[in-house]
RNA sequence: GCACCCUUAGCUCAGCUGGUUAGAGCGUUCGAUUCACAUUCGAAAGGUCUCAGGUUCAAAUCCUGAAGGGUGCACCA
C-alpha cells in the first residue's frame, strides 16, 4: 500500500505514557514558560493561582492529584489564552500535623521527643520535612504541574516568617491579638493547646453521678474535678432553690470541709438532673464563663499531664479516669453518692487527629486573635462580591460559620513551627524577633500553622513592595478542598484583608473528596486507596487527570475507580491513533493546507467552532466536567468514529479537490482537538504536537487557544 | 439543636436562566471486524426523574411540606 504520509515511526506502537511523560515534562520545564517572566510580550494580563502547599510529611495522595489537575487545567488554559500566568508552588511545614507524624516515626524507633533536647528534635523534624518536600516536588512534576519552580516557597522561609511577624506585631499594636488566660483545649497526649477547629466531637457513654453536696444533690460526669469547685449554681427562676441563692453551703468533703457559695445563673437548666450544678471554672469552659460573670476564683486541679495535682489530697498524681473511679468509690462509702445513671450519653471533645486523645479543658495563658473585627471584614468582602464562591452553597456555609465565632487561640506548645516573637519581663510584653535585652524571656510557644498559612497569598508574593505582589495580588482563583474551608480559606480572607486591605483572591473554587467506586472514603485500613503515582505509571497521568475531571461537580465528592482511569487510558490511545491516521494520510509538504474546503468539509469546520465555543464557555464557568465530557465525546464519537471512517473512502477519491479538502480538514480538526484537550491531557497532546510536521508554535503548551 | 448538600437508567453522574420522544460514561445483551486503534465498530435493552401538594399553557427543573442519606457548626453539668 502506498504511504505518502508523514507519520513518524513511533506511531506504529500504542501510546506509552510511562515512556513519554518524563521527556515531555523536561521539554516544558526547559522552555522556561512555567515562569511568567519568560512568556512572550503579548502575555500581559496576569492570572495567578497560589498552590495550596502540601504538607511536607508524607507522599502525595489522590486528593493532591485532584488539585494539581484542576489548577493545572486552569493555568494551562489561561496561558494558552495569552494571560501572564503564575502558578506559585510551595511546601507546608504543617506544624502540629507533621509533629504527630514525626513522633509516630520516633515511637517506631523506640524514641520519644520528650527524651530529646528541643534543638535536636527541631533539627530532625526539619530534615525529615525537607526530605519529604523534595520527594513531593518530584511527584508534582510527574502529575504534570506547570508551576513556576523558580518561585517555590516553603512556609519556614525567612521571607514568610518575617511577614508573619509583621502581621503579628501589627495585630498586637491594634489590639487584635491579646495575651490572656482563657479556657483552651489541651491535649495531654501531645502537650499542647489546640484551636476550636482542631477538635472533633465524639459521643460517649459515661456514668452520670448524683452527688450529695450539703443540702443539695447534683449531677456530674466528672466527680474528680470536685476539688476545683468554687461555687454551686442554680437557675434564678428555680423555686426549689431560691432561698439558698447568695448563701454559703458547708459540708464534709473527701479532703476536709468544703465551703461553696450558691449562685444563680441562667446557664443552669432546671430540667437537667436536679437543677443544681457544681462550678469548676478551671476545667469546664461553661463554668469558666459563669465564674467570670460572678467573680469566682479559678482553681486548677488537673495538670498538663492529665493528672490530679497537689490540691487533691490523696488523689494527687492519679490520672483523670483513675481518679474518677477512686473518688466515686470513696463518695459511695461516705454515703455521698446518691445514684449513678450508667447509660448517660454525652459529647466529648477530642483531638481531630486522634480520637483517643480526649481534650482537657484548661485555663492557661495563650495568644488569642480577636475574631469579630476580622470576621466582619471577611463577611463584607463576600457580601459585596469582592470574593465569589464558585459553588453558591459555600457562600451560605461561609456566612453560617461567621456567626458565633469565638476568639482564635494561635499559640501552640510544640517545637515544630514558627516561634512566637514575644518577650516577657514581669508584666511587660514586647513583640520582636530578637531579645530586647537582659532579663527578657522569650515565649517558648510556636504559632498555629494556620496563622502563618493564612497569610500565604500575600506572603509568598512578597507583600508589600515586591513587583510580584503588585502584579498578581489579589490572586485570581483559590482552588482547594472544602475540608479546609474554615481552617485555611476563611483565615486567608480575614488575614489578607486585614494586612493588605484587599482580598487575597477573587474566586474560590472548592473541590470535594475523592472516594472509591462505591463512594466510600479511601483509607489504608479498607484497602481501597488509589495511589496516584502508581496509577499514572500504568495508565498515564493524562488518564488519571481525565478520570478526576469527568463526572466531578465542583464542591461535591466524587467516585474514582481504577476502571475509570483505564477507560481514559484507552482515550489517550484513541487520540494517539487519530493522530497517526491523520499524519499517515497527509503530506509532509504543507500544500494541502492551502486547499479550499468543500461545502461539506466547511460544515464540519463550522461544527468544530461550536465545540470550541462550548469548551471555552465551560472552562470559563468552571464546569470542567462538562468540557471534558464533551471533548471526549467529540473526539471519539464524531471525529474518530464518523469523520475518519468516512474519510477512508474520500481520501481515495479521484477528485484532488475533495481529497485535499479532506486532508486539510483532518489536519485542522486534529490541531484544534490537541489545543482544546491540552489543559486536560497535557502529556499526550504535547507528545503528538511534537510530531506534527506543520505548526504555528513549537510548544503546544504556549500555542494560541483557538477562539 | 442550627445550617448546608444530595435523592434522575444496574453503578457513577450531567441536565446552566422551566419548553420538542430525559442524556453521558461504565456495566449488560446481541452482532460485526482485525483495513488508525494491545482492539475497535454497529445495534439494543434499561428511567412512575424519592414522595405529597402547589404555581404555570408547560415542572426533573420554581415554591411549600415530608421521608431517606451525607456533611458542617454548636452543645447542659
Amino acid at each position: 500500500m502506498e504511504n505518502r504520509g508523514s507519520a513518524p515511526e513511533e506511531f506504529l506502537k500504542p501510546y506509552d505514557p510511562a515512556d513519554t511523560e518524563p521527556g515531555i515534562y523536561s521539554l516544558w520545564e526547559q522552555s522556561g514558560y512555567f515562569n511568567p517572566d519568560n512568556l512572550p510580550e503579548e502575555h500581559k494580563e496576569p492570572f495567578c493561582i497560589i498552590m495550596p502547599p502540601p504538607n511536607a510529611n508524607g507522599s502525595l495522595h489522590v486528593g493532591h492529584a485532584l488539585f494539581v489537575t484542576l489548577q493545572d487545567l486552569l493555568i494551562r488554559y489561561k496561558r494558552m489564552r495569552g494571560y501572564k500566568t503564575l502558578w506559585l508552588p510551595g511546601g507546608d511545614h504543617a506544624g502540629f500535623e507533621t509533629q504527630i507524624v514525626f513522633e509516630k516515626k520516633l515511637e517506631k524507633e523506640g524514641r520519644s521527643r520528650f527524651k530529646m533536647p528541643r534543638d535536636e528534635f527541631y533539627k530532625e523534624t526539619l530534615a525529615f520535612t525537607l526530605e519529604n518536600k523534595k520527594f513531593m516536588e518530584g511527584q508534582l512534576r510527574e502529575l504534570g504541574a506547570s508551576c513556576d519552580w523558580s518561585r517555590n516557597t516553603f512556609t519556614l522561609d525567612p521571607k514568610i516568617v518575617s511577614t508573619v511577624y509583621g502581621t503579628f506585631k501589627k495585630m498586637f499594636n491594634d489590639g487584635l491579638v491579646v495575651r490572656g488566660s482563657r479556657p483552651v483545649h489541651w491535649s495531654t497526649k501531645y502537650q499542647t493547646s489546640l484551636s476550636d477547629l482542631e477538635t472533633k466531637v465524639v459521643e460517649r457513654n459515661d456514668p452520670l453521678y448524683y452527688l450529695k453536696y450539703g443540702p443539695f444533690v447534683l449531677a456530674t460526669v466528672r466527680p474528680e474535678t470536685k476539688f476545683g469547685d468554687t461555687a454551686v449554681a442554680v437557675n434564678p427562676n428555680d423555686e426549689r432553690y431560691k432561698k439558698w441563692v447568695g448563701k454559703e453551703i458547708e459540708f464534709e468533703g473527701l479532703t476536709g470541709t468544703v465551703k461553696l457559695k450558691v449562685i444563680a445563673d441562667e446557664y443552669v437548666d432546671q430540667a437537667f438532673g436536679t437543677g443544681v450544678v457544681k462550678i469548676t471554672p478551671a476545667h469546664d469552659p461553661n463554668d469558666f464563663a459563669v465564674a467570670q460573670r460572678h467573680g469566682l476564683p479559678v482553681v486548677e486541679v488537673i495538670d498538663k499531664f492529665g493528672r490530679l495535682n497537689e490540691k487533691c489530697g490523696k488523689y494527687a498524681g492519679m490520672k483523670i479516669l483513675e481518679a474518677r473511679a477512686a473518688v466515686a468509690r470513696d463518695l459511695e462509702e461516705k454515703g455521698m453518692l446518691v445514684k449513678v445513671d450508667e447509660k448517660y450519653t454525652h459529647n466529648v471533645l477530642v483531638n481531630y487527629k486522634s480520637e483517643h486523645d480526649i481534650l482537657e479543658p484548661r485555663v492557661m495563658p495563650q495568644w488569642f486573635v480577636k475574631i469579630k473585627p476580622l470576621a466582619d471584614m471577611a463577611g463584607k468582602a463576600v457580601e459585596d462580591g469582592r470574593i465569589t464562591f464558585v459553588s453558591e452553597q459555600y457562600r451560605k456555609i461561609f456566612f453560617h460559620w461567621l456567626e458565633g465565632l469565638r476568639d482564635w487561640n494561635i499559640s501552640r506548645q510544640i517545637v515544630w513551627g514558627i516561634p512566637i516573637p514575644a518577650w516577657f519581663k514581669d508584666d511587660e510584653i514586647k513583640i520582636q524577633a530578637e531579645s530586647p535585652g537582659e532579663g527578657w524571656v522569650q515565649d517558648p510557644d510556636t504559632f498555629d500553622t494556620w496563622f502563618s498559612s493564612g497569610q500565604w497569598p500575600f506572603a509568598t508574593l512578597g507583600y508589600p513592595d515586591s513587583p510580584d505582589f503588585k502584579t498578581y495580588y489579589p490572586t485570581s482563583v483559590m482552588e482547594t478542598g472544602y475540608d479546609i474551608l474554615f481552617f485555611w480559606v476563611m483565615r486567608m480572607i480575614m488575614l489578607g484583608l486585614y494586612r493588605t486591605g484587599e482580598v487575597p483572591f477573587r474566586d474560590v473554587f472548592l473541590h470535594g473528596l475523592v472516594r472509591d467506586a462505591q463512594k466510600q472514603k479511601m483509607s489504608k485500613s479498607k484497602g481501597n486507596v488509589i495511589n496516584p503515582l502508581e496509577v499514572t505509571r500504568v495508565f498515564g497521568t493524562d488518564a488519571l487527570r481525565m478520570a478526576l475531571l469527568v463526572g466531578n461537580t465542583p464542591g461535591m465528592d466524587m467516585a474514582l475507580s481504577e476502571q475509570k482511569i483505564k477507560a481514559y487510558k484507552l482515550f489517550s490511545n484513541k487520540l494517539w491513533n487519530v493522530a497517526r491516521f491523520v499524519l499517515e494520510n497527509t503530506d509532509a509538504s504543507a500544500d494541502f493546507l492551502k486547499a479550499e474546503f468543500t461545502t461539506y468539509d466547511a460544515d464540519l469546520i463550522n461544527e468544530m467552532s461550536y465545540v470550541i465555543a462550548d469548551t471555552t464557555e465551560s472552562i470559563d464557568k468552571y464546569r470542567f466536567y462538562l468540557a471534558a465530557e464533551n471533548l471526549y465525546h467529540f473526539l471519539w464519537n464524531r471525529f474518530a468514529s464518523e469523520v475518519i471512517e468516512e474519510s477512508k473512502s474520500i481520501l481515495k477519491s479521484e477528485d484532488p479537490t475533495e481529497r485535499q479538502s479532506r486532508q486539510r480538514l483532518l489536519y485542522e480538526l486534529l490541531v484544534t482537538s490537541l489545543k482544546l484537550l491540552h489543559p486536560f491531557m497535557p502529556f499526550v497532546t504535547e507528545a503528538i504536537w511534537q510530531k506534527m510536521p506543520h505548526k504555528d508554535e513549537p510548544l503546544l503548551m504556549v500555542a494560541k487557544w483557538p477562539i
